[in-house]
DNA sequence: CGTAATGGTTGACAACAGCAACCAATATTG
DNA sequence: CAATATTGGTTGCTGTTGTCAACCATTACG
């Protein structure tokens, strides 16, 4: 084993807390919990996918996916869609209100990465970049197994 | 605003995602849940935190502090120990048995990293830990809030 | 002292996600 | 073509989880 990766493991693992849901959260999705905005982000760069699809991608089963959908249907982000070729699937358009609510809380997100970011060159950017692509690029070539119910 | 930064933002956030509650974890904790072990990594890390400066490094509120070293508690992992100095403070110490739940996970997420990077050569990998270890420094110097309650 | 502040615990509650059973629509098979 | 299997989605029920507010015990402060 490379000798550099427990510090990675310790670095990455502070990282994904801080941006998981007890780290900026709290706030920072509005009346969205982290799990509604990633499944809003999934509807919203895959305008064709399924519930379960959007639940398979987050790792939920499909009555957790089921659930979150209704919840961001209750607040006016999505309306469900059956399918014209096949009758069975859902799909999730995003309402207007919905688009304009990702969006908004992406740009947040990234306000706030280059308030933290702000002092470093753009060489070291660069380099954050980078490392992050590949490590990102190395972990889905892994992908964990999908759950089914 | 650097250009960089929402690729940044994209990156860090699936990284954070698949690194989360709803990701690798399932079975990577055994009997704990995410929550748990970093709970219990803290107390491990620190010997002489309290609970709710356990809480507080982990954005809790100090009855979900609480709560969580019950949980610990209740599988064996850490004890209850009111200091001797100050009798409202309670530390956690862990027992034989959670020392080694807690290097033992830790093994088993570096076990896990240095698989998925095992295709990586030497430079690339350092090049993804000083990419982190940057990002990590400016995250700390830019804090969240504390939660009080 | 008596009052305030601090650390911790607990009861009540609401959010949440899983399971299993279910319905509707499509696929498959004989 | 009819009968059955499979698939996508929903829902009743449940157990877990974390917050709030009220509380107790201990320490700090006037």
């Amino acid at each position: 084993m490379n000798k550099k990766i427990p510090g990675i493991y310790n670095s990455l693992q502070e990282i994904a807390w801080h941006f998981g849901n007890h780290g900026v959260n709290g706030e920072c999705c509005g009346d969205l919990s982290l799990v509604e905005f990633m499944a809003l982000k999934k509807a919203y760069e895959n305008i064709d996918f399924s519930i379960q699809e959007i639940g398979c991608a987050l790792n939920f089963t499909k009555s957790g996916a089921s659930r979150i959908i209704d919840r961001l249907m209750n607040k006016g982000y999505v309306t469900r869609e059956r399918s014209p070729i096949d009758g069975r699937i859902c799909c999730v358009p995003l309402t207007a209100k919905g688009t304009e609510v990702v969006t908004s809380i992406m740009e947040r997100y990234t306000a706030y990465l280059d308030e933290v970011l702000k002092d470093l060159d753009p060489p070291t950017i660069e380099k954050i970049k980078d490392g992050l692509d590949i490590l990102l690029k190395e972990v889905r070539r892994h992908e964990s197994p999908f759950i089914e119910n």
